[in-house]
DNA sequence: CACGCCTCCTGTGCGC
DNA sequence: TGCGCACAGGAGGCGT
């Protein structure tokens, strides 16, 4: 579900809303059926939230005294203020009497507490590669880790681990702009540096439509993102390709649904 | 160490 | 209509 665009329209709809809000309550279901699930989220009670900030897919929102509230929407996380549902497994009560809801139907999604930057109990968290939209990604630096890795190229994206927040969609996206065959394991310099091109294109043209809604995704205020009709390749599987109208084809990739031209991505 | 497969969870849509 | 299966935007754990 959300990648970086959907958390980012996310993210800007939510700073306002949060800063200066104090936390007055938590609860978490009861029964949370991953471990670490909600970890240590009653640690934020009667702190103020400064602002939301976004890593990758994380919302990192700072606390006062040096917390840190982290969020990973997972799946189908959706974040609604007074929200009523049967998905919503946390609340969190503010100052201002609202309460920020947390729905999960999959329970995929996490909120931990933290001390701020202290991500043992968020792996992910510590591991991720440079954030897609800054000058930390390099494409000098990006290209040698893809001639470094054995891995097929969409596999390797999805791994976080050389650029952080693209997902399912935006690999499939991203790998049928620069022509790369998704299992590509030989990507020279030159398709390199059009993949980085690629990533931080497709990454900026949808958070300014406000992210790719197909069911769950939905922002802070329920509205649905504007990026679906754009898509060129994710779920366009027998529709033909937009530059050389070859159908496109569909396969599965490390269990992952793949769509990709089969004429212009080559392997 | 790296990779592929399975799993976590619930809902939906499809084919039979 | 009902059933069973495949699949869904993410990530972690396990065995080879």
């Amino acid at each position: 579900m959300p990648e970086l665009p959907e958390v980012e329209s996310v993210r800007r709809q939510l700073d306002p809303e949060l800063r200066g809000r104090r936390i007055t309550a938590v609860w978490t279901d009861p029964i949370p059926t991953m471990p670490r699930e909600f970890h240590d989220v009653e640690a934020g009670t009667g702190h103020t939230v400064e602002r939301v900030d976004r890593r990758g897919k994380f919302l990192i929102a700072p606390l006062d005294q040096g917390r840190e509230l982290v969020m990973h929407l997972g799946m189908t996380g959706v974040l609604r203020f007074d929200l009523d549902s049967p998905h919503v497994r946390a609340r969190l009560s503010l100052d201002d009497g609202r309460s920020l809801c947390f729905k999960d139907v999959r329970r995929f999604g996490r909120m931990a507490v933290v001390e701020a930057g202290m991500y043992e109990a968020i792996p992910m968290l510590a591991m991720l590669g440079p954030e897609p939209l800054s000058d930390e990604f390099d494409p000098e630096v990006f290209a040698w880790e893809l001639r470094r890795t054995t891995s097929p190229i969409k596999p390797f994206l999805l791994s976080q681990r050389p650029v952080a927040g693209v997902g399912n969609i935006y690999a499939d996206e991203a790998l049928w702009m620069a022509r790369i065959h998704p299992m590509s394991r030989k990507v020279g310099k030159a398709r390199a540096f059009a993949l980085h091109a690629a990533i931080r294109e497709t990454l900026q043209r949808s958070i300014e439509r406000e992210g790719t809604t197909f069911s769950d995704y939905q922002m802070v205020n329920g509205a649905s993102g504007g990026n679906a009709a754009y898509l060129v390749a994710y779920g366009q599987q027998g529709k033909p390709c937009p530059r050389c109208t070859t159908p496109m084809k569909k396969i599965v990739l490390g269990g992952r649904g793949t769509t990709y031209c089969p004429r212009c991505q080559r392997a």
